[in-house]
DNA sequence: ACTTGACTTGGAGTACACTCCAAGTTGTAA
DNA sequence: TTACAACTTGGAGTGTACTCCAAGTCAAGT
């Protein structure tokens, strides 16, 4: 989707950015977002780099980073580029996190797997499927 | 760690599956674990499978599956194996769900990494980070 | 007999992230 | 000018998943 210069109405807002409305308006309430523009009624207005931004807390809030983390990154950000030391720091901090949430999903994937593998087996052979089976760490739950 | 075959206290459960007392007998309380056995004086008792139910359940919930549906999926358990069947597709369409997610951190990472390497440039040669730089996508928030 | 500690219960409270609502304003179109 | 759609605001309400608390019970140790 390409971002105009100018972005002149939530609407628009939110097809660029995937957020709702209700979302867009609650994130500059809190502080997340700074205040935005108005238009002489009182309307939001964006340029591109804002909603760059935005779509760029979006990603960081789809890898679990909470809004109070990421109000602290976009603090910095308004700091200017003395923070930048600091920014990197958390950026590669979160990096690290998302790396051993992808390790944690990798291992899950694995346990799911023997279980499917496992209820494969019991609907192709329906034999194994009593209840005394030995093989009591697949049959839990 | 290794899971006695009789769990006698919460607290010994809390050490096994990682959960808080509060939160095992929360689970309970909404039916999402078993009415556990109780000893003369009312304490929890567990049996070695009833572990490993709940230590599957933290997989589950670890990789976002809802208390809901993990509900949903106990309770088709306690039905015997006629269930299994569908036990099977849930469990295919978690594994697909978790595919999936996998692939989204890999993405954001990579958006990051490079965020980190501007950030980079930008603590070995602070020339390049005057505000009015070109590279708006890298400098944005 | 009394204290201590580990548990029990029902129910209230909290944190996070929205989501919804009512009432009001503005710009355009009929 | 009147209707309508698209916004605005402050504030209240919702869903999920806990988390905490007060009051009580029980077994074991001193």
């Amino acid at each position: 989707m390409e971002i105009p210069e100018v972005v002149t109405s939530i609407k628009q807002a939110t097809e660029l950015t995937g957020l709702t409305e209700d979302t867009i308006r609650y994130y500059e309430k809190i502080g997340l977002l700074p205040y935005a523009d108005r238009k002489r009624n009182g309307h939001r207005v964006y340029r591109r780099e804002q909603i760059q931004s935005i779509i760029f807390l979006t990603r960081l809030k789809a890898t679990g980073m909470t809004i109070e983390e990421m109000k602290r990154y976009r603090e910095l950000s308004s700091l200017g580029n003395d923070t930048v030391p600091l920014r990197l720091s958390i950026l590669e901090e979160h990096h690290q996190k998302i790396q051993k949430e992808i390790a944690r999903l990798f291992e899950v994937q694995r346990i799911i797997e023997y279980k499917i593998d496992h209820y494969r087996e019991i609907t192709q052979n329906p034999d194994l499927s009593d209840t005394n089976c030995a093989s009591t760490i697949k049959n839990d739950l």
